[in-house]
DNA sequence: GTGAAAGCGCTAACAA
DNA sequence: TTGTTAGCGCTTTCAC
């Protein structure tokens, strides 16, 4: 068995609140005692129980982190990060993949705060119901990163999401291109909504029109989005480049496109968003929309950390500008299907 | 403030027992009863405190996970099948990234003890001491997973990695390579050792001589494998074929080669180890051996719970084979170097 | 400087 | 069928 605050008081012939002061070095003991509950400790390799310190309501110095899907290395990227600066403050963490499952999300909150987290950050794009209902009222520490609530108030980090939709548009507008395809994951996440708003933006400050064949959706897995791009490649007045709003789905793009006989970039130019170690290693190297993964994610626990030791009630709204990573998955158009009307 | 037991107890006029009971589904409670304080907890939204719950002995329902680094995608999609089936057992899953760095590992393990969590799955190569000392005496239910101590009992699920070693080798042997050289991590990693074993048995087999200059380590960093592998490239009679020992030091080799002007497979050819996502996207895409992650990571923690769950004694090893998977970068060679003397 | 005792939210004998 | 009570391991007043 464990030993216990009592194995260590018994042993050393003093009150478990000697022990207890000793342990969280409060009230004033003398260097004796000290020393030698510290050395029984030792000699009994004792921890104390943080489930028995979360019982007296000192917290679990636990939080958890909602993520769609932590095989995307987005996400894996994002995860380590908060896990890295979690552990620097104290605290561990309990990822959750949701697969933005409305249910998946309600039955980890509902776990998440049966374990008494302390705190959890969102990055799924879904769940504003349940956040609104089961977490605001019971006035769990949150935090938002990587994806927007509109109606809910808590601490958010995230990329301007609009500015990169605007950045990858314009940086494929200015390479020549004119047909320019967008893929998005499905717009109900408001972060998919921006980026094609950018991407909008950018055509119309270009005097390009936009078309709705020119938009296709899909979730991001990779077999999806090559499946999406497929559709393009298979008939004629295809685009000569395209957005795609995650690195994952850029891949399948790429991968349609090999498969369809066309080359990247001379056939058809790609960009994606994230820039995770994906568009790295892509073939051709993806040029890409970047957010600073690890930056966001330290940012995220400092202040959930900061609202649970310090209770601090601010919240504010970091929007933080991506930056345009160019490597060789786009260049000017060819004059493939030069003649194609959009 | 979270609505308590003795909360619901007192709306719903019984006894705190009479709601543990029905909460638990233990004991005979009247229907109505029942009904009446299902409906007070319903009400009050009321959660039983899983730590409260644990302090009385019946587990935290928290499994620890000790990994390398999140940020692999082999550790990402493992711990995401880990995850997954841990939730559909009810366990939910800290996860830890030592950076196989004996220290984190040992404040790591030290924390997860405190937390209380009912087991341990290590996936981290390191930290066997750490194991040995502060784990097997406590008595805490562990699993290995992807890593072999040989000086360890416990439950350990992995890959014949020296088959895995074998198969790679003799897959570029039966190319025609001659002169191959293999990109390990650290030897005192167990599974770097077997798959070094592999190569060089099949090298045996066919008559093909090891040179100690055809093997070289490096930490799983692509940069440290494209560093390593530049050394090879920079110099005449330069390996026209490298196995790396996992995908990610595979990549590195890949970008080596390109920078020294040589293509993939054409100039030298190059087998991975994993089989992760990214060997699917990498340019070429990359030939590599394929350790089935998904079922390993169920396997694991379906037994691990049974341990807890169900007191499970006997510890099996289950040693699953690996698989060649061909891709695009390894071919015949080509004649380079041709004259080239091992 | 040190300790007795109450309490955190829950479970599990044991009574009734 | 329901309730009383004693813990689980720790923190925290409040006395001594």
């Amino acid at each position: 068995m464990k030993p216990t605050i009592y194995d260590v008081a018994r042993e050393a012939g003093v009150s478990i609140t000697t022990v207890s002061k000793i342990i969280n070095g409060k009230g004033r003991i003398s260097i004796e005692t000290q020393k030698k509950v510290l050395h029984i400790m030792e000699q009994l390799n004792y921890q104390p129980s943080l489930v028995a310190t979360a019982l007296t309501g000192k917290g679990t110095r636990t939080i958890g982190l909602l993520i769609p899907d932590l095989a995307n290395p987005f996400f894996a990227e994002l995860a380590r990060s908060v896990e890295d600066r979690g552990h620097e403050h104290g605290f561990s963490v309990i990822i959750c993949s949701s697969d933005n499952n409305e249910e998946k999300m309600k039955r980890y909150i509902a776990m998440l705060q049966q374990k008494c987290v302390d705190g959890m950050i969102i990055a799924t794009g879904i769940g504003e119901q349940v956040v609104e209902q089961q977490l605001l009222p019971s006035n769990m520490p949150i935090a938002l990163i990587a994806r927007d609530m509109p109606g809910i108030s808590a601490q958010t980090v995230l990329v301007d999401d609009f500015a990169g939709g605007y950045l990858a548009a314009t940086h494929l507008i200015e390479l020549g291109h004119t047909r320019i395809g967008i893929l998005t994951e499905p717009l109900h996440l408001v972060s998919s909504l921006e980026r094609l708003r950018g991407y909008r933006q950018a055509l119309a400050d270009h005097q390009l029109s936009f078309s709705a064949d020119f938009h296709k959706q899909s979730d991001s897995r990779i077999e999806k989005g090559k499946e999406k791009a497929s559709e393009w490649f298979q008939r004629p007045g295809s685009p000569t480049a395209i957005f795609a709003s995650n690195d994952l789905l850029a891949i399948g793009v790429m991968q349609a496109a090999r498969d369809a006989g066309l080359r990247v970039p001379e056939d058809v130019s790609v960009v994606g968003f994230d820039n995770t170690i994906l568009a790295e290693i892509s073939d051709p190297p993806l040029t890409t929309i970047a957010q600073p993964i690890e930056h966001m994610g330290h940012q995220v626990i400092d202040y959930l950390v900061q609202v649970i030791v310090e209770d601090e009630k601010e919240k504010q709204r970091v929007v933080i500008q991506p930056e345009l990573v160019v490597r060789k998955s786009t260049a000017a158009p060819s004059g493939r299907e030069g003649s194609g009307c959009i």
